[in-house]
DNA sequence: GGTAGACCTGGACG
DNA sequence: ACGTCCAGGTCTA
């Protein structure tokens, strides 16, 4: 294997981690990726970077290891700061990855509640649950809403670049060989790539701060940057959080709201999400995600278009006679305590490598590289991906379908699924929301 | 209390 | 070419 020159060595196993599909599933839409030029098969195939408020972390991975490192703005620092800074990141990595948590283990116990997440754990190996930043967390679901990966992705960005300023300039990784790979050919051929000049380096900008999304022209020029209706939730949102907690100190670089945000990690999984609901933009949904994602709640499981016909597909819930069913409060409900019930006290971390699974994005993922057949790959690639998850075949369907009722039997001690009441965590986020509505309508 | 419509945008699909 | 549908939903009536 190659060297990775200027990288720190994490030894850990792929399966504790994937980079390439926990950085790209949906949780987080700030990982910058670059691809690698391979020379053999242990080498990493991507470079992926993340600018935090002080420093752009870089990592690449093979099987065995996770390589790391830090840009900071400041070129040459004294030795003992720099090996400082390195253990700083060292623990970021441990904090932000969970490593403290044994996924293996995990994986374990969901494939012997559950045959469907049996089926799929050695094709989608080492999806985890990241530890975001909650006031970044927030602010991407914010932008989520009936909308694409791809879209909220380059919003995220956008937010970025144009409401904080530049924390450094670097150059994307050079590659061994002669060819230069830039992002926007990361999803193409690397064979293409036929550049011989220096990279440009690029100016990578951290997440905004709340003070600087309150201004009530934030939305116009949200909106004229392309964010639609999200454009006034967000503006309000960060208003809302500035007008109740901005007043606080800012500390280590971080504003009141941010700070009263991670205050939320130590509160019941219930009132931390009522607090969510109370701001703009913000539903059951996205709470939830909030929750799951950056507040320490990994029992959550967040009901989307996704997980709703996961739900259907393979455990056996139908709709009114196979009809299109609407998402209500109270389908949300059951459909969570269903997989709630399914997957345990993880059942949020579980749900995520479902929800991988079930993306478009995905459909090849894990499997063994096809023999490059130009024209015929797709087909045969998506073929091989329906016999796993994607679209099960009748007799597959109906089998698992009949397993996930026994399940149910014996879990429920024979009570069917419809009779689960809804938590009081829906009847107390309820009435949260209606006391803002019943406020904005006496102003 | 529970349920339809409206809502920005852009890519896929017919 | 052009309408429709869909994407990690939420708000309002």
């Amino acid at each position: 294997m190659a060297a990775q020159v200027g990288f720190h060595v994490l030894p850990l196993p792929l399966a504790q981690l994937s980079l390439a599909a926990v950085l790209k599933c949906g949780q987080s839409f700030r990982w910058s990726i670059y691809p690698l030029r391979v020379t053999s098969p242990s080498d990493p195939s991507h470079e992926y970077r993340l600018c935090l408020q002080d420093r752009v972390v870089c990592l690449r991975q093979s099987p065995e290891i996770l390589f790391y490192r830090s840009v900071f703005p400041e070129l040459l620092v004294p030795p003992e700061i720099e090996s400082a800074r390195n253990a700083e990141t060292l623990l970021w990595l441990k904090d932000y990855f969970q490593l403290d948590i044994d996924l293996v283990k995990l994986y374990d116990e969901w494939s012997e509640r559950d045959p469907v997440f049996a089926k799929l754990r050695w094709r989608f190996e080492g999806i985890r649950m990241l530890r975001q930043d909650p006031w970044e967390n927030l602010i991407s679901f914010i932008c989520s809403s009936n909308n694409n990966i791809t879209r909220i992705t380059k919003m995220v960005k956008s937010l970025c670049t144009h409401y904080s300023p530049p924390l450094l300039s670097i150059a994307p990784p050079t590659t061994i060989a002669t060819g230069i790979l830039t992002p926007s050919e990361s999803d193409g051929d690397p064979s293409y790539v036929t550049a011989t000049s220096d990279p440009e380096p690029e100016s990578v900008h951290p997440f905004p701060p709340p003070s600087r999304l309150s201004a009530p022209d934030v939305a116009t020029t949200l909106r004229s940057l392309g964010f639609g209706y999200r454009a006034d939730f967000i503006q309000k949102t960060a208003k809302m959080l500035m007008d109740a907690h901005g007043e606080s100190p800012s500390e280590k670089g971080n504003e009141g709201p941010e700070r009263w945000l991670h205050t939320l990690r130590d509160m019941s999984t219930e009132d931390a999400r009522g607090e969510l609901l109370k701001l703009m933009g913000v539903g059951r949904k996205v709470a939830d995600c909030i929750l799951l994602m950056s507040l320490d709640k990994p029992e959550v499981i967040p009901v989307d278009t996704h997980v709703h016909q996961i739900a259907m597909k393979h455990y056996g819930f139908r709709g009114v006679s196979g009809a299109k069913q609407a998402m209500s409060p109270k389908l949300y409900d059951v459909i969570s305590e269903r997989f709630h019930g399914v997957w345990g006290d993880y059942a949020g971390w579980a749900h995520s490598v479902l929800f991988t699974a079930d993306l478009k994005a995905f459909s090849d993922y894990g499997l063994l590289t096809p023999v490059p057949t130009p024209g015929k790959q797709g087909a045969t690639v998506s073929q091989a991906a329906e016999d796993y998850f994607s679209a099960p075949s009748h007799s597959a369907r109906k089998r698992r379908a009949k397993q996930m009722r026994t399940l149910d039997t014996c879990e429920n001690g024979g009570a069917s699924h419809v009779e689960i009441s809804p938590s009081e965590a829906g009847s107390l986020a309820e009435r949260v929301k209606k006391r803002r509505r019943v406020l904005k309508a006496h102003r």
